[in-house]
Formats: structure tokens, C-alpha cells, sequence
DNA sequence: ATATGTGCAAATGGTTTGCAGGGCA
DNA sequence: TGCCCTGCAAACCATTTGCACATAT
């Protein structure tokens, strides 16, 4: 479901839709590719509302990810960033030439191997795997 | 490669082991399984080395990092937490409790399913898997 | 003598929270 | 009325840094 359409799964449920809300979805909606921090979301989300408090930003962070409509991407260093959820979705990350590939096709089967194993619901994924790609492989 | 011998690495290199730095090898070398927090290393170092400060062993952290002797396991909310670092490990964290427990078992299967699939060659992995465990799962 | 390492306390910076006020049900 | 939501500023807390002193090479 793409992000935009989730605001009605907002207002369906408890949850009241501010000018506040709408205005993180809005900036959401330019800029999530782009992995943003709550920063980011804040200064793009003051172009639809200029009012808002970086607080305000936070508490509506938090209750996208409560919903799951948001995944955090947590970082060593700096803040936390932000990408649509993707219930299971992993990376593969070239050492050598820095490409980033999808590898979600075998990720579901080991998500339910854990599962079944020891009695987890796996919700969400943060993967990456690194190596060299085919290409790379052959040069080294 | 065990951590303690490490300790030589260490030494054969640029790198001073000063009676701090042990101090936080040897606690590394009790907890390094229970995924310690660097408060963890700290109370657990005061032991060998009673006057040790916080700053040295987040210090002593950052230098073991660096080296590849540890890896940071990111999560949401709380400090930073270390383990040995390997090649290929994976944690499920439990998004009720907390608790992070190693789920490794199944993903040397899912590796091997992306290196002949694509022909990649997969030399290290960071791997979070996040959901609920059999206890969360009931209550909620 | 120079570089490296340390403890302490203060600073930093991302995030959260208390509070007083505002708006919708 | 009651509950949810907001902005602001202050608080929080993990981590980093400045500094003066110690230690190793």
C-alpha cells in the first residue's frame, strides 16, 4: 500500500488527522526514499506547516512506527533515519563496487524457520549482507 | 580466533595494553556472550581495575571496533551493545522485552541461497530480525 | 621529548517529557 | 466535559571531548 493511502488507515482507526499529521505525511511523501532523519522530516514538513515543533515531528514518527507504516534505520553514528516499512527486505552490499542489490527472495524462508523454531512473530528485518558480487568476484 | 588472544594483536601492533585496556579485555572475556552495554564492560572492568573511567572504556570500545575485534548491535531505544564480532551472525530482537537473542542457526542456508542464486560471495552479514518472542507474543 | 593513554567533569546532540493551552468528540 | 493533540522549553541520557596529568617509547 503506498504511503500516501495509509493516512486513511489513520483516520479509520482512533487516530485524529492534524494539519500537523498530514504535513509529516506530506514530507514523508517527498523525501523517504531519501532515508531522512526526523531533522529532515521536520524542516520539509514546515513548508505545509510552519508551525510545527520537532516534538510534535517525533510523536508522529513514533506512532508510524508503532503502525508500522515506518521502519528506522539505525546507524552507528548520527540520527536515526527513516524508510516505508518493508515487512521483510534485505540487502546485499558489494564490498567492491558498492552496488546494492535486493535479496529478498530467500529471506521469507529463513524468517520462518526462526519463527517456527522459537515461537517469535517476526515483524520487520534490517539485512544486509556483504561480499563481492559476481563481477567483482572474478577480479579479485 | 578467541577475544583474549587478541590481547598479542594488540600489542604486536601500535597499540599500548595498559592495565585499563586489559581490564576491559578480561570483562569482554566474561560478558561478551550476555551482548553487554558499554556500562556493562564498565562495571564488569572496575573489577580488574578498580579507577577505570567510563570515557577509557568507551574509548578501549571505539579502538576494538575499529580493529574488527568487536561489533555494535544497534538498537531503537538504550545504548549500543557489543559482541564478538563474526561473519556470519544474526540477532532477533524482541521489540517487548528487549531481550536479543542469536538466531544463526538457519541463516548460513539463506547466505548460501544468495551466493549460488546470484553468484555472490558473502563474507559478513549484520542481520536484526524484529518481532515479538513466545513470551511477548502472549501478552499481547 | 614526544606521543599515547587516562580520569574527571563538562559539553554535546538526538530524543523525550512536563506542562499549559487548544481543538475535536 | 473529557480526551487527544500541540508547541515550547527543559530534562534526559548515551556518548564524546577538553584538559591537565601520567605513562610508555
Amino acid at each position: 500500500m503506498p504511503l500516501v493511502n495509509r493516512l486513511k488507515k489513520l483516520k479509520d482507526d482512533k487516530y485524529q488527522l492534524t494539519p500537523q499529521r498530514q504535513a509529516v505525511f506530506q514530507a514523508l511523501n517527498d523525501i523517504i526514499l531519501e532515508h531522512p532523519t526526523a531533522e529532515d522530516i521536520y524542516a520539509r514538513a514546515k513548508k505545509y506547516y510552519s508551525q510545527i515543533g520537532l516534538a510534535t515531528v517525533y510523536r508522529t514518527l513514533e506512532l508510524l512506527l508503532e503502525l508500522q507504516i515506518l521502519n528506522p534505520i539505525l546507524v552507528p553514528k548520527g540520527s536515526t533515519r527513516y524508510e516505508a516499512a518493508h515487512s521483510r527486505h534485505a540487502h546485499f552490499v558489494c564490498l567492491g563496487c558498492g552496488r546494492i542489490i535486493d535479496v529478498d527472495k530467500h529471506l521469507n524462508q529463513y524468517a520462518n524457520a526462526v519463527e517456527q523454531e522459537a515461537g517469535f512473530a517476526v515483524t520487520s528485518t534490517s539485512v544486509q549482507l556483504f561480499g563481492y558480487c559476481a563481477d567483482c568476484n572474478h577480479q579479485q
